[in-house]
DNA sequence: GTCCTTCCTCAAGTAAGGTTTAGGTCAAGG
DNA sequence: CCTTGACCTAAACCTTACTTGAGGAAGGAC
């Protein structure tokens, strides 16, 4: 059966129940360019140690909240022709620290904020911290907002009368 | 113009402006329960100041990473058919404060294991601290593991001859 | 009466990250 | 020889959170 570990190489099954990956996502992954298996002569992938420490490094950086674009850049970053080392892993692991340094900074700030507003209870557009759109630091996600650089505050400012006056829940 | 305030009721533009949501986002919102404005005669949504709201706190909770549907049962809390009050407001705070925690905990954790890991460059499924799947609570989305309860460490174990033997870099 | 703006609905498109399905190939075992 | 199990491809489908486009109607301004 092509189950096991063979002459040199190691079929894309191994490497799923090795991973804990499916199939189909370990294929998806060669197509966004994450491996880059072999092929044998009847056209079957033909995985090598390196490709599953690849797929390792996949799952725990998604682990870490980055998106396959991300990884495949980090990846990208790895000497092509020669298996990885120890020093480029540690390369990688260090920029990912950095990036939890950050998204944890974030929270932090945002948690601060949140700790004002219990018991202020405003939800005002004008004076929430937490809804202020000043301290993109702290975005999480990209959200419904108008993605053409188009402001909603600028483009407030130019239309005259509506001007509105504060929307706290206290009026 | 439709644009101002009038009578006894907000034109969706005008919360557009106000909020800063893209008029489609509110619709799309109000399509999904998030908020339930009432109709003029010609079939307009006309918005109340609770609706800004509710709306408001939409863009808010989505910055602290909630999804739409946490976000709506957030929401379907609130008492129906009074507008809520601070105290109300008060307790979604709560809600969220607790989550950011988690969250905040969550990757402290992940961060700890990783600094464990900068220096080992091991990236071993058997040994890394950062994959090991038995953390759950660390977990920060779903990837592409097998949905259906299928364990692949189970999976393994019944399975003869393929027994992996550890796969660190160091070998 | 006509124009412009804002509004409406419904359908389809987008991006990420995969899964599912349909149809086909290859090597070993009985 | 024929079946079985693992593998292959291509394309369709899924979820979330929206945007975009087509085609149309209401209502104030001139």
């Amino acid at each position: 059966m092509g189950l096991s570990k063979n002459a040199r190489g190691l079929p894309i099954g191994w490497v799923a129940e090795r991973t804990g990956l499916s199939v189909s996502a370990i294929r998806f992954y060669e197509e966004e360019g994450l491996v880059s298996p072999g092929r044998d002569r009847g056209g079957r992938r033909v995985f090598q140690r390196a490709d599953v420490r690849r797929l390792s490094f996949v799952l725990i950086a998604q682990r870490l909240g980055f998106g396959l674009a991300e990884i495949r850049a980090a990846l990208d970053a790895l000497p092509e022709g020669r298996t990885p080392t120890r020093d480029d892993w540690t390369r990688l692991a260090e920029g990912f620290r950095a990036r939890i340094d950050a998204r944890m900074a974030g929270l932090a700030a945002l948690r601060d904020k949140l700790d004002g507003c219990i018991g202020c209870g405003c939800l005002s557009l004008d004076r929430c911290a937490i809804y202020n759109p000043e301290d993109t630091a702290a975005r999480l996600g990209e959200g419904p907002r108008y993605v053409m650089g188009d402001s909603p505050r600028a483009a407030r400012d130019k239309g005259g009368q509506g001007q509105p006056e504060g929307e706290g829940l206290d009026e």
